[in-house]
RNA sequence: GUAGAUGUAGCUCAGUUGGUUAGAGCAUCGGUUUGUGGUACCGAGGGUCGAGGGUUCGAGCCCCUUCAUUUACCCCA
């Protein structure tokens, strides 16, 4: 049988795993850094808590689980299961009898349900960081995966926008550190709630938002296009048009805003809050992220109410988001527990890792496939058990060494294999090293050697 | 779902208007070299050409079907 994986996941072989893992130590250490404190959830959560969070789409996206055992039913629920299924092989149907489990599709999502379920335990505001997979029944592309980590930071149960702030100045410093020079454009679902109350749209926002979301890519006739083929009025559409247009900088835009939204409550209030974040942004000291008010944003998810994120790398070809967020009044509600506000924000590290590869962004000392820095060469027999001897000296002295396990025919064999795991030092033991207790010691970058005595190699590896 | 591209050795790919025994590089193994790797040279093994059907004297190449991979749309990290 040919060997092969699912579509859209993906091995990783251990030069791989040493950026990703640089990657994650970052974003992590930064987590840390503000305050974040980790949690894990399950793989698998109840398919009920995660319907109906994350849109039409999303929701279709999920990964579901099969009940088990569902052989071992009795002979009138098999029936049902029968129905259940043809039911679901024809219209978009969510049956709990066939899968009540799923795979989580984010972060946040599982996270709300904790929040609520420990919720006598935990000390508001609460801020927590979760770097685990999560899982989407999408189709791949380039840069598009079905199984793919998040890292999430988030804080639930405080209402201030310092809470955004913080987390902008969080993006500063972990993509500083990444080195990937990146746009985070932000935006807030109450413009976007009081745009849609000035057009009397309200009920056709998530098409508004969705068609001005592509401005981008279509371009200003493209939407105008999409806007009419959702039923929106020309009216409206006119009323519109100097948001389309609108550009230049944060302040002018936020000036335009405001003239259009004055009649709108909702749409004051998001100018407010976009204001609070642009005249402190000064505070937190970004030195390396550009932000920028972008009302063209509106993102997906449903759960959002406030301010949205949304990163993307500023140089190269491959520039998808890396990295989204937002705030969220009551994701909390839906599990029976009102009034806590959430903030938080999910580095996508998989695309960051695409980015970082294709600019060449990894420092020099993670392109090692191996950490070893020494590896000892046998003989024969009666040297390797010396060489394992020597090794637990070395390992002692905190000195990453490994020891050829094999007695081979070629020696050659052994110094081919350093070479190819690109260990520095290669320890030689035959018969002369063992009666003199010696080691010979080869730098393999300039082929120079030495015999040593057993403190000197410690000393000269240190 | 819709549209395009690609499936040939373990990997990356050549393969002419259809013509004898399907090739290369890398990788693997062996040798030049029984106390020394990365270089060089010599040699070896490895293929139901994605699968099935058709056209033809003859198909890796043309036609049909099907499967897989991949890119774009939609949506998203």
């Amino acid at each position: 049988m040919k060997p092969s994986i699912p579509r859209g996941t993906r091995d990783f072989g251990p030069a791989e795993m040493q950026k990703r893992q640089y990657i994650f130590n970052i974003i992590k250490t930064n987590f840390q850094l503000f305050g974040y404190a980790p949690i894990e959830t399950p793989t698998m959560e109840n398919i009920t808590t995660l319907t109906g969070k994350y849109g039409e789409e999303g929701d279709q996206l999920i990964f579901k689980v099969l009940n088990s055992r569902i052989h071992e039913s009795k002979d009138d629920k098999k029936e049902l299961l029968k129905k259940e299924f043809i039911t679901s092989l024809e219209k978009s149907y969510n049956s709990e009898l066939l899968t009540e489990k799923a795979l989580r599709y984010d972060l946040t999502v599982p996270f709300a349900r904790y929040v609520v379920m420990n919720h006598h335990a935990l000390t508001y505001p609460f801020k927590r960081y979760q770097i685990q997979p999560v899982w989407r029944a999408d189709k791949p592309q380039k840069g598009r995966y079905r199984e793919f980590y998040q890292c999430d930071a988030d804080v639930i149960g405080s209402d201030s926008l310092v809470n955004e702030l913080e987390l902008i100045a969080m993006m500063d410093k972990s993509f500083a550190e990444l080195k990937i020079l990146v746009i985070v454009k932000f935006n807030n679902r109450k413009i976007l709630s009081g745009i849609a109350e000035i057009l009397n749209a309200s009920d056709k926002i998530i098409d508004i938002t969705v068609a001005i979301d592509k401005l981008d890519k279509i371009g200003k006739d493209g939407v105008i296009k999409e806007l009419q083929s959702k039923e929106i009025s020309a009216e409206a559409i006119t009323k519109l048009e100097p948001l389309i247009d609108l550009s230049g900088t944060n302040d002018a835009k936020v000036s335009v805003l405001k003239t259009f939204l004055a009649s709108s409550e909702i749409g004051k209030k998001g100018i407010e809050e976009i204001e609070f974040l642009l005249t402190n942004l000064s505070s937190i000291n970004i030195k390396h992220i550009n932000v920028e008010l972008d009302i063209t944003l509106a993102r997906g998810l449903n759960y959002y109410t406030g301010t949205i994120f949304e990163a993307k790398a500023d140089s190269g070809t491959f520039t998808p988001s890396i990295l989204g967020g937002g705030r969220y009044d009551d994701l909390t509600g839906i599990f029976g527990l009102k009034g806590l506000s959430g903030v938080g924000i999910s580095f996508g590290v998989d695309r960051i890792y695409d980015v970082m590869e294709e600019l060449n962004l990894f420092p020099e000392s993670v392109n090692k496939v191996s950490t070893t820095k020494i590896l000892l060469v046998n003989f024969g027999e009666a040297e390797l058990m010396y060489c394992v001897s020597l090794a637990a000296k070395l390992r002692a002295a905190g000195i990453n060494a490994e020891v050829y396990p094999d007695v081979v025919k070629k020696v050659s064999k052994q110094f081919e294999y350093a070479d190819k795991k690109q260990i520095p030092y290669v320890g030689v033991v035959g018969s002369n090293e063992m009666t003199n207790k010696t080691i010979m010691l080869k730098t393999m970058a300039t082929g120079e050697q030495q015999e040593l005595s057993v403190e000197n190699l410690v000393n000269a590896l240190k």
